[in-house]
DNA sequence: TTATTTATTCGTCAACTGACGACAAACGAA
DNA sequence: TTCGTTTGTCGTCAGTTGACGAATAAATAA
């Protein structure tokens, strides 16, 4: 009901079945090998995971690990995400300091990675009019950055006030509204107001439109009789329909 | 960083100081009244919180519940909130029986009770050019719903996938987005497509990109500069401004 | 004053949870 | 084979955390 029930499956048992390659169960084990040993399993790695070079297995954990935060809050423990590696939880910490380190190093690749340096300048390509521009920027960011695990993740640590990371993607965002607003006022060839927090809240207009679109069909579960296509190009029709007005309303003020 | 680490003030002590009024500090208490007794309190109410009525107590820990879980999400934990409310922990489980049910009735009290019939009325009040309608609710509704409170417990519980109750939020907004088209496509003597999903993607235009300010500013603590009356007067006219177009653009496909 | 009800607390249990020391087994070079 | 290096696990500690039995004292009735 409330985050601390996650998903609770199986949580007693330690790794079983989770790996789907090269599942090695017991290794050459002649049962009464050594010393001590009753029934329990002893130390080192009694049907334990397959065995993996350091970065691969660290690059594995971090999938893994978005996809587990993502879905279960920050707050998801260490135990549970572990065993969805197939792994024991003590390995996580050879990897990763605390979990609060292994959770920036999700954040960083996972959150700031999905921004695109070419969307700068495809929406400067003044080839293109602004109509195709914009539908075709608003249809790669809603599949490559406005997903589910992205929006997840970005929406945990924002309620968590957990400065991740510096406010990049505040900085990043706020380029591309006035980047937006600039090649709009171009192609039509109007005069835009000084007040840069305006004009940022005008190219939101859209922006947010879209965003929440995400927000609905990703966290909401709603809005899914459209095509994200569809959606698109309606919300970049209406901003562009409305634009000249738009511009007057918040100039004459 | 991450939600566990919440608050984290004064949590050793149970409750001292957090009581403003009447704080009786240690009523009458001979030092060898009875028998077992060191240095510890003993149970009763030693500089115990002020004495309440049930349903005064019960409504103070909804609402001090309320603020509480919205600020550290639904995984709050109930010592914190009890220090909060200047009680012992023990106290809240005499109201409720567990702390889902507390949540539960925290969401429907804040969640459900947000939302005014009044808005329909006021909508469809025809004598009221529909600019000034649509003006006055979403100032309304910005106002009264879209808090930061309402939206961060709304989030968490979203996120979590709680089902606090029945969709009836999901069909409360469906109701006000199919009234807002067709007010406005009456005012505009607009035929309107039939898909009810398609009209109330177009409702979400307006009410997604209101919706999502109210996120920028609460959640990621954004979008600040403006005032909320001017955000949502320059939503409106756009909105209208594109309405013909948008509608256009969506029958035709 | 005395008895009864009711608001309130203490103390504690069991399950959870991040972290880590110590040890075992696979790999590979000598 | 032998031995060092690296990958991996077990077991456990200390601090949380929801829940509750039992005791206490303030308010109210008798």
């Amino acid at each position: 009901m409330y985050e601390p029930e996650v998903v609770a499956s199986g949580v007693g048992m330690n790794n079983k079945g989770c790996q789907e390659e090269n599942v090695q169960t017991k290794p050459k084990m002649t049962e009464g090998s050594s010393k001590t040993n009753g029934a329990g399993n002893k130390p080192g790695s009694p049907q334990g995971a397959v065995r993996m070079p350091f970065n691969e297995r660290r690059a594995q954990i971090l999938d893994v690990a978005t996809e587990f935060f993502a879905e279960n809050g920050l707050a998801g423990q260490t135990r549970q995400l572990a065993e969805k590696c197939g792994i024991s939880q003590r390995l996580l910490y050879r990897f990763f300091p605390t979990k609060e380190d292994l959770l920036k190093e999700v954040y960083n690749r996972e959150i700031l990675g999905a921004f695109k340096a070419v969307w700068f300048v495809e929406l400067q390509d003044r080839s293109q009019p602004m109509a195709v521009r914009l539908d075709a920027f608003y249809r790669d960011y809603l599949q490559s950055t406005l997903t589910r695990k992205w929006l997840r993740l970005f929406l945990y640590a924002s309620l968590a006030e957990a400065n991740m990371a510096p406010d990049y993607i505040a900085a990043i965002v706020m380029q591309l509204l006035e980047t937006v607003m600039r090649e709009v006022a171009h192609e039509r060839g109007v005069e835009l107001p000084e007040d840069p927090a305006l004009l940022r809240e005008m190219a939101w207009t859209l922006h947010g439109a879209i965003s929440h679109y995400a927000i609905r069909r990703h966290i909401y579960q709603s809005s899914l009789s459209l095509s994200e296509d569809q959606v698109v190009t309606m919300h970049v029709r209406v901003f562009l329909a409305g634009f000249e007005d738009m511009v007057e309303v918040c100039s004459g003020r």
